[in-house]
RNA sequence: GCCUCCGUAGCUCAGCUGGUAGAGCACUUCACUCGUAAUGAAGGGGUCGACGGUUCGAGUCCGUCCGGAGGCUCCA
């Protein structure tokens, strides 16, 4: 028989022969490296007869997929130690995933784990690596399997072979199934292992963690325990420590350093907003006013509070009231007896977990035109949502909040432009914070169970948004199920420090509110015709983009969003009024300035200004208070020569007003 | 909401197996009036998240609740 190597050559192997027999005969070296053979692209064991005619490739620790193979491999060695040293677990998944693997388990009643248990495990699945244990591959009927793991009182395993089999299409039925062993454990799975366990190098577990049985709150909580692995230690210590850095370039840990916002037990979930950071907040909030008004966005005001009425005719009484906060208003001093849905007299309300009513609301009292349409609604509003206590995370999660949000009125045939617009809004405001297409992926997301309306108009409004993207593009994935009840979306995620993802911008279609609120405009034919909804956001919220954007730039934010752009050190006491002369000239340039005049050495507040990751500093002495000229010294170090006031405050102020990168004279300590 | 862990001064943290609280920074005061990453000294500040329980005695052990971290579920 013959196999085809990546570069060509063809290799003649007698029949038979298997991945290991190919490595072999390539090469001694090869065969001691190879960790599993790819078979026309497909990772396969090394173990497994080879087809003829196939095009392979050695797997080896420098491949691709190496780390994936191997920390697989360590999820088995896992369930394997945890088999030995608490007998009786119910094992149900370990698959590899981005930057480790987990497996998840049910313990035995009465046994609790911690992360005190880790040493013990570890130690346990040393034995198991050290042991040279090969993993062995065995094809076995559905009966066999399902046999032995009921008799092995193995119910997940059953079930999702009992799955596999009714999942399985019905031109291509499941027969058999793979099962691996390693040592004394035997795992259902679908491979490829590496040849032993002795191939694992390096592994540490990490946490503890509960994780529904396939996804589902209803099943039952397993105990699930994740883990990394290398081939070498050196590897997993350099890991362990950009994890370690990724935790400092934590945006609530930022927020606190740089004083721009903190959380209190006294409003769990709300951020709690300092001046630096309101300024932060508020210079964003600008942008997206400024930027929206070049686009033809008109911004309203609607209310905080809106009676349930109006909720149940949004659909959010049905579909969304659990994360809403209700309140109700009573007149003072009114009878009991009139007790509304919360048990308190009077009509309920619920404070609004979106814009978007408000905005019907609003545009219901206006006859449009088609004329006027495409009508854009933007409200930078504050919005609550009650959500799980265990969902909160700093700024990223919150219960409290404001979006660049916008509801857009469009006539049919001009959602393809509008959602383009939209994109291209998104990529400018993007563009503005150096973010570029490998900081963010769109994601598109289909109708979800839980839905409102027909599939007509949801095949529509898919294919829209699916169009957009294409003409744009723009490369994409597609989220089934993932779509708000009332319509489909195209979801900006970013991730953090720590690569957990976050959604930003969206972009949402929404065919079913027009009809529930009798939106109308009059077409140039006079009679009434339904406007599409299109929602957006860009930013997302304010909050989370702060967040994003702290831990992206690890404090340093650009020049002109800086709550303070430069800070003037005093030398001595005498110099103060000179400093404060200097700061109103800034100032009225349009410069936030601040000015150190503590009795404190220059060396200190320089110290104090770095930490603080002020992008540009000046001492401001007896040279500085004759000439009147600053020596700018930016965030980092470098300094610059001399300049008179008038011309830094011309020169910033421009800066500042175009929203421009301040360079640092070496090109390190990059103050923008 | 669920699972594991955590909660000591404004912040970051120490406090061994129970014997009734400590450091650095910050803050206040005093001295120094200083030229590019920490001047020195003194002082104030904590019902050890809250509430119960065990104990002669609880920051330390147990329970409940609140809050936080990581994850699951859920979502900007």
């Amino acid at each position: 028989m013959q196999a085809t190597l990546p570069d060509g050559k063809v290799l003649e192997l007698p029949d038979g022969a298997t991945g290991a027999d190919a490595a072999a005969a390539i090469g001694a070296g090869l065969a001691r490296a190879a960790l599993a053979i790819t078979v026309d692209g497909e990772i396969r064991d090394l173990g497994r007869p080879l087809p003829d005619g196939a095009t392979i490739g050695i797997v080896t620790e420098r491949s691709e997929e190496a780390l994936e193979l191997i920390r697989h491999d360590t999820a088995h060695v896992l369930a394997a130690a945890i088999l030995d040293l608490y007998p009786g677990t119910k094992i149900a998944i370990g698959p590899p995933i981005e930057h480790g693997f987990y497996y998840d388990f049910e313990f035995p009643d009465g046994v609790v784990l911690n992360d005190g248990d880790f040493a013990a495990i570890e130690a346990k699945m040393k034995e198991h690596v050290k042991a040279d244990e090969p993993f062995v591959r065995r094809d076995v009927t559905v009966e066999e399997a399902l046999e032995r793991f009921r008799a092995e009182d193995q119910p997940y395993k059953v079930e999702l072979i009992e799955d596999l089999v009714r999942n399985a299409p019905a031109d291509a039925p499941v027969e058999t199934v793979s099962l691996y062993t390693n040592g004394p454990f035997t795992d259902l799975c679908r491979g490829p292992h590496a040849p032993s366990t002795k191939r694992v190098g390096a592994f540490k577990l990490q946490s503890l963690a509960g994780a529904y049985w396939r996804g589902d709150s209803a099943r039952q909580q397993l105990v699930r325990i994740y883990g990394t692995a290398f081939f070498k230690k050196k590897d997993l210590d350099a890991h362990l420590e950009r994890l370690e850095l990724a935790r400092q370039r934590d945006h609530r840990r930022l927020g606190r350093e740089l004083g721009l916002f903190h959380f209190s037990d006294a409003a769990p979930g709300s951020a709690f907003w300092t001046p630096a950071g309101t300024r932060v907040f508020n210079e964003l909030v600008a942008l997206s006013r400024e930027m929206g008004d070049e686009r033809g966005y008109t911004e309203v005001k609607t209310p905080q509070l809106f009676d349930a009425s109006l909720w149940k005719t949004s659909g959010h009484w049905d579909k969304y009231r659990d994360d809403m906060f209700l309140t109700s208003t009573h007149d003072h001093g009114a009878a009991d007896g009139d007790a509304g849905e919360d048990g308190r007299s009077g009509p309920t309300m619920g404070f609004k977990p979106m814009n978007c009513p408000g905005h019907y609301e609003l545009y219901r009292q206006t006859r449009w035109s088609w004329r006027d349409m495409p009508v854009r609604f933007s409200e930078p509003g504050l919005l609550h949502r009650n959500e799980l206590s265990g969902a909160l995370h700093g700024l990223m999660r919150v219960r409290q909040f404001c979006q660049d949000d916008a509801h857009l009125f469009v006539m049919e045939d001009q959602i393809q432009d509008e959602v383009t617009a939209c994109l291209r809004f998104a990529q400018d405001t993007y563009d503005l914070f150096g973010f570029d297409a490998g900081d963010f992926t769109y994601e598109l997301s289909t109708r979800p169970e839980n839905r409102l309306g027909s599939d007509e108009t949801w095949d529509r409004a898919e294919g829209d948004l699916r169009r957009a993207l294409e003409h744009n593009d723009l490369p994409y994935v597609v989220h089934e199920g993932d779509g708000a009840f009332y319509g489909p979306k195209i979801d900006i995620q970013f991730r953090d420090s720590l690569g957990r993802s976050w959604q930003l911008g969206t972009i949402q279609i929404d065919y079913q509110a027009p009809e529930r609120f009798d939106l109308t405009y009059t077409g140039a034919d006079n009679s009434e015709h339904r406007p599409v909804v299109l929602h957006r956001a860009l930013l997302g919220s304010y909050e989370r983009f702060v967040g994003i954007l702290l831990e992206h730039t690890g404090g340093e934010l650009p020049f002109w969003l800086q709550p303070t752009q430069l800070v003037l050190l005093t030398v001595s006491d005498r110099h103060a009024d000179a400093a404060h002369a200097i700061a109103g000239d800034l100032r009225r340039a349009g410069l936030r300035v601040t000015v150190d005049g503590r009795t404190e050495t220059v060396g200190r507040k320089i110290r104090e200004a770095e930490l603080a990751k002020v992008p540009l500093m000046a001492v401001v002495g007896d040279v500085e208070e004759a000439e009147r000229t600053l020596t700018l010294r930016h965030h980092g170090g470098a300094e610059e020569p001399a300049r008179p006031v008038a011309d830094l405050a011309d020169e910033l102020g421009r800066a500042v007003r175009g929203r421009e990168r301040v360079e640092s004279p070496t090109g390190a300590g990059d103050a923008a």
